[in-house]
DNA sequence: TCTGGGGTCCTGGCTCGC
DNA sequence: TCTGGCGAGCCAGGACCC
């Protein structure tokens, strides 16, 4: 595996074997970092890290500089400012960040409708169906990055396979700027010597379980019975991680995904012990929630929250309603609810409203601006992460630049990390 | 040294109805 | 009427991903 700084990046030379492919993923470069780049070209060469400047902020996304100094997605930014004392601190400006990604998601539709968005910087695209149009995956490939860079100054990386999860893998040892193609018949060959970190699934915990038997790599994963490994992962995580290791993935590109829950959480600067400020906040949260619902006509039949005190341990709570509601006075009633039976000894530092078992709403009414089943799929694929972020629902107009009344987008997002 | 926010999935314990 | 087995569903917590 690459060290996520670009050193000791793969790349396939031009023509290279790619039968039996048909799959990419397409992974944006440093995103947020990037896209800073482009709107301050000053920028471009140093240092850059995204995330929010106050007390508590993470990074959400570092330029290949920074990252060479240590520097990481999910890292407290003021540790990464000792890691980097030369690194500029850049707000995020997730409203720009949305406007690049629908741009690139627009030129990934113009190549093949089978797009499935994985996050706003990464998404996989099913070119099997393509090929007589564009030529072989490898080419449609080598031709896409080229469309990205030349329609919007961004670089990206491109993993091509047979399946999902070696795309994906793929395109990470690509990075930064790559294409890394894994023909079919060379797959357990190019799995063999990763280490089992590389499998999707498998973080710090499972890792350390795996390699406290002695399983440091996907050859040894290879050489492990079944058994052993729902021993050590559990019955499910053992059996995927089986197969994966085999380069066996079934799974699709899905282009259309159904959210199963909707939530809001928020970290205070300072964590509170007053009762009242916290029942408050779990009440402005559960008007989050409950606009959300409303917006894309769900119900929801469990509100569920979450409390993290001051020391770190977090525990959660949820009740399941006579009946679904997105109503934000009865969402914050069951949160208010739910609240009363957690212990409030220690101070808090983070509370978080959640709706799930969603189910469409009976006096919902779904509009379109139009029929445009691509730019239906890109509001889809971008709508979820903009209103994680307290902005409103994604339509063409807003990804167009024309917010709709009533549904601006934040002016202090705090948007997700990517890579 | 400090750890955001929005999600999905899995597991284990428990309750309840048949 | 009581008891045990079983499956379904609920709930809490944790791991993981971007």
């Amino acid at each position: 595996m690459g060290r996520g700084d670009g050193s000791g990046r793969l790349t396939s030379p031009e023509g290279a074997d790619d039968a039996g492919t048909g799959i990419l993923h397409v992974d944006m470069d440093a995103f947020y970092a990037s896209v800073a780049v482009l709107d301050d070209p000053s920028l471009k060469g140093k240092p850059i890290i995204v995330g929010a400047p106050e007390a508590r902020g993470v990074v959400s996304s570092a330029s290949y500089e920074a990252r060479r100094f240590g520097v990481r997605s999910a890292m407290p930014v003021a540790q990464a400012l000792r890691l980097c004392p030369t690194a500029i601190v850049v707000s995020p400006d997730f409203s720009r960040f949305l406007e690049e990604s629908a741009k690139v998601m627009a030129l990934f539709h113009d190549v093949t409708p089978n797009v499935e968005p994985l996050s706003i910087d990464e998404a996989f695209l099913d070119v099997r169906g393509a090929r007589r149009l564009w030529g072989s995956p490898g080419v449609i490939a080598r031709a896409l990055k080229e469309r990205v860079l030349d329609d919007t100054g961004l670089t990206c990386s491109i993993g091509v396979a047979a399946t999902k999860h070696v795309a994906k893998i793929a395109s990470t040892l690509s990075k930064p700027d790559g294409l890394l193609i894994v023909p079919e018949a060379g797959t357990e060959a190019f799995l063999r010597p990763l280490s089992v970190r590389a499998l999707w699934g498998i973080g710090p915990k499972a890792a350390e379980s795996l390699e406290g038997r002695g399983i440091h790599t996907v050859a040894d994963v290879l050489d492990t019975p079944s058994a052993v490994l729902e021993r050590s992962l559990g019955p499910a995580m053992g059996d995927r991680i089986w197969h994966l290791a085999r380069g066996i993935d079934q799974r699709q590109v899905e282009t259309h995904r159904v959210d199963k829950s909707v939530g809001h959480e928020e970290t205070f600067l300072q964590d509170i012990s007053d009762d009242g400020v916290l029942r408050s906040e779990l009440r402005r949260l559960a008007d989050k929630v409950g606009a959300r619902l409303r917006r894309h006509g769900w119900e929801a039949s469990t509100i569920a929250i979450k409390v993290r005190y001051a020391d770190f341990t977090t525990i959660s709570r949820s009740q399941t309603l006579p009946e679904p509601t997105s109503v934000g006075q009865r969402i914050g009633d069951a949160a208010h609810d739910l609240f009363a039976t957690v212990d409030r000894r220690l101070p808090v530092r983070l509370v978080g409203v959640r709706a799930e078992k969603l189910r469409p709403s009976e006096s919902a009414v779904m509009t379109l601006w139009d029929d445009d089943e691509d730019w239906r799929r890109i509001e889809d694929a971008l709508d979820g992460a903009a209103a994680r972020f307290g902005g409103g629902a994604v339509t063409r107009a807003t990804l167009l630049g024309k917010p709709r009344s009533g549904g601006t987008l934040p002016s202090n997002p705090r948007p997700p990390v990517v890579d």
